[in-house]
DNA sequence: CCTATTATTGGACAGTCGTCCAATAATATT
DNA sequence: AATATTATTGGACGACTGTCCAATAATAGG
């Protein structure tokens, strides 16, 4: 399959629909068929593509990876202050306010499913985590708390995904808003 | 069906097996057969007392719901100050740090997973977090806390649901053991 | 003890699950 | 233009899903 051919664009639209049922349904509540009805293919093309259901939730993940990389970057460009990355951070979280509250965290959602039954595709799923707790730390490191980076940085990890969970369990933006709010004044006393 | 006879044990028995698959597996994933084999009754059976897996799910939050009655009814005559209350929530977290940790929260991840496509059901699973909420909230009235007592109830039970989210996906009890220290820090301290 | 209610047995049901594959079409390479 | 590679069509596959039900057994009330 060559770069540009017809044939990756359809692998990215297989993706694309799996990334969106896995994260509005869940991955075990979303079935080949629904991925085939939402792509408009025929099943065997996507077999074409992806061995397996399991193949295209590595793939699902491995595009999110490019996302968020993607958006870090820019982060890294814009901010020069390690606050201000923290901040911008907290701002992804009250800039998808809506789909939070609707569906949960992508990420958290996610691996709060497959950690039950499915420990091998939530290690593949765990890199999205391990990808802004690492962020997160080099950003800690920048404020001169270089011991305790990678604690601070799961903490804020944890502070986000309590805040994903109470705000989708009870669909309430204010109360996000809320606790957003409360996260960016820790951000700047820290 | 009378009270104490065999057939109330049977219902116990199904309710019981199906609790703890829908902890360890996931609603979705679980499925009849799955409840079959764990109680080693027959399929027909277990119709005879729920009309559909919806319905086992229903009788499982309400024996939560009654388990955590009790416990919260407990906790209240045990401690009569607020905050030896609170802190007696936390050391729930560090009691079950270990089924944390290989399955996430009860509650939260449930209603994580309902919450995404079966908002009816998640409904009824809220009820839980409901539960919680307001014993905590007393608490907080308690403290003299009364204008915002319902915000730190729901405050704290999202700190409680981060920190089991990324204790489960790092499967790290030492990170579960420092986020409710800190925790515990901040009931003292309020 | 007889009858009515409750409980258990054991399997059938239609539908969906994830997977696979031969036949055909389209596109690249030579 | 001939050939090799890649992509698409369209359906078949057995296993499993949740649900239902008639036949039988056990228990309770009069």
């Amino acid at each position: 399959m060559n770069i540009g051919s017809k044939g990756e664009k359809t692998r990215a639209d297989i993706v694309g629909c799996a990334n969106r049922l896995f994260y509005e349904q869940g991955y075990e509540a979303t079935s080949f068929s629904d991925i085939v009805d939402a792509s408009g293919l025929y099943r065997g093309n996507i077999y074409h593509y992806f061995k397996s259901k399991e193949d295209i939730l590595r793939a699902v993940v491995e595009q999110r990876l490019e996302e968020f990389r993607t958006l870090l970057a820019k982060w890294d460009k814009v901010h020069i202050n390690p606050k201000a990355k923290l901040l911008a951070f907290v701002d992804m979280i009250t800039g998808h306010q809506s789909e939070l509250v609707e569906y949960g965290c992508p990420i958290g959602s996610l691996n709060t499913e497959l950690g039950k039954d499915r420990r091998d595709l939530q290690l593949a799923a765990r890199a999205l985590f391990d990808l802004f707790r690492d962020w997160l730390a080099v950003c800690f490191v920048a404020l001169g708390r270089g011991a305790e980076a990678k604690t601070l940085a799961l903490h804020l990890l944890g502070r986000a995904q309590g805040i994903a969970v109470i705000a989708h369990v009870y669909q309430d933006k204010r109360l996000l808003k809320r606790e957003t709010d409360q996260l960016e004044v820790w951000i700047r006393q820290l």
